[in-house]
DNA sequence: TTTT
DNA sequence: TTTT
């Protein structure tokens, strides 16, 4: 069962960081990925892919990439699916990121803070470069509350979605 | 822009196969991928894929393969919305197979016809295989009824999904 | 730095088992994938890809899969150089697989041991499904040999290559 | 049989562009990615993959990217040999890119000529996003020189390796 | 033979 | 609900 994605693409607003009730940090943000190919009416489209990035890399994307980042993403296709206040089944088609690279020289997609020379020493390194973060994905508890359809017992504004 | 998909599972179901109004094939079908882990409760889940091919690909999916076939699919994720019968409007994400590959032995996944010696001659060969077929992907009119948020003429029965 | 290769083909010959002086295991197999197009000469050809694959996966390879076996294999590329007994550098490009999975029904591809019905209860999960397993990968000391032109004091007989 | 490759890296040097007797551009170039752990010295290494590309992104390959340059690269593995001049077989294990995607901004790279302000109206669109070229990928014309053992009547100029 |  |  082999199932794995990979994107480069850019945020579509800044990424929101959430954290479950014991304390894991989680990233969502959205990509938008233009299609390498023109519709019928001669526009380029996009597609806008969910993505979901667990822990310390949670916490990199929260700080370094914000609206119009170009980033890229290597992870898999999650499917769940939750209840929503009117009672409705929704799905969810999401990326898990296993690692998130950020693809800009500091400060190369904000207006605000004018661009330095070239790559700075601390985020120009991929995300995923730490070693004691490697390959390590969602642990068990960390998934949990999207895996399950199980109740858990805590506020809406623990929730990380 | 990348946006590129490998993913290796079972069909949940027959495909379905429907024809656009000027009469390219599409077939759907949702292949089920078994996550590496398991959740809390000690329990293997998957990921629901929802997965859409074109033109001779499509008739060949809907030839070969069926509920429980183990398939290969390279692709792109794609994302678009339409509105439903209440006015909602849903949005879909899905894989747009470029390549499906067929990864059994003929009446390997069927209990029916029971399984001859080995791989058959004929669609054994992997569905993205045959040349003129090949790298073509969706034309912008195949593409078109997803793509576009325009209205078309057709009955409901017409569409593919 | 994204690097990331999926690849499902065919084993050209048995896997070959080694181990590192520390005891970790290393598996070694060339996967013949069909291109899915032929030649001027209408000739469908192949490329044969070398594959790595360390500990638990590595001894899972050794012992089920085989010349013929359809095998799929999630990792990255590698490149390495040494230098051979006529003193040249040799440039080695390969697949470090994280993850491999086993295709096919016990028995399918071979003639000797007549196929049982269906999957076992064993190894027809993916290579890549044990909990412990999940996500390892490469550790710094299960690499080494390949990365480092240092010396290593060993004979011939214990390296995997 | 699925073969596919996505990178992101740098090239090591200026891409080369060559043309097949034929007149079919054809560019190579290595990119550098750097592997997301240390080894046992500490040290960050890197994969040097050779990677080539055909037709009209051989072109933009040869005109917006050098050395430096932050590149993405989707495509397959090839694997060819051919002999030397000292009669040696050599074995050539290569990227073949079916799009390149230049991922900085103009001048990003360039000492020379100091970054403009964002990105440019031309080149900052993937190389794979003319309509034209769309998945067209290698021709069999094109593929012949490399697939094939068979003499070819040209002088070794002519060669684009 | 390698890039930031 | 979308980015350059």
């Amino acid at each position: 069962m082999i199932n794995r994605v990979v994107l480069v693409g850019r945020l579509t607003k800044d990424p929101e960081l959430r954290y479950t009730p014991n304390g894991v940090p989680v990233a969502t943000f959205t990509l938008a990925v233009n299609r390498p190919f023109s519709n019928q009416q001669g526009e380029r489209e996009a597609d806008f892919i969910l993505c979901v990035v667990w822990r310390k890399q949670a916490e990199n994307v929260a700080n370094f990439l914000k609206k119009g980042s170009l980033a890229g993403v290597d992870g898999r296709i999650q499917t769940r699916s939750y209840d929503n206040q009117e009672g409705r089944r929704v799905y969810v088609t999401e990326v898990v990121a296993e690692s998130v690279q950020f693809l800009e020289p500091r400060g190369a997609s904000n207006r605000q803070n004018p661009p330095s020379a070239g790559y700075p020493d601390f985020d120009a390194r991929p995300f995923g470069s730490d070693n004691q973060n490697q390959n390590q994905g969602p642990s068990r508890n960390e998934d949990s509350i999207f895996n399950s359809g199980q109740p858990i017992d805590i506020s809406d504004d623990d929730l990380p979605f």
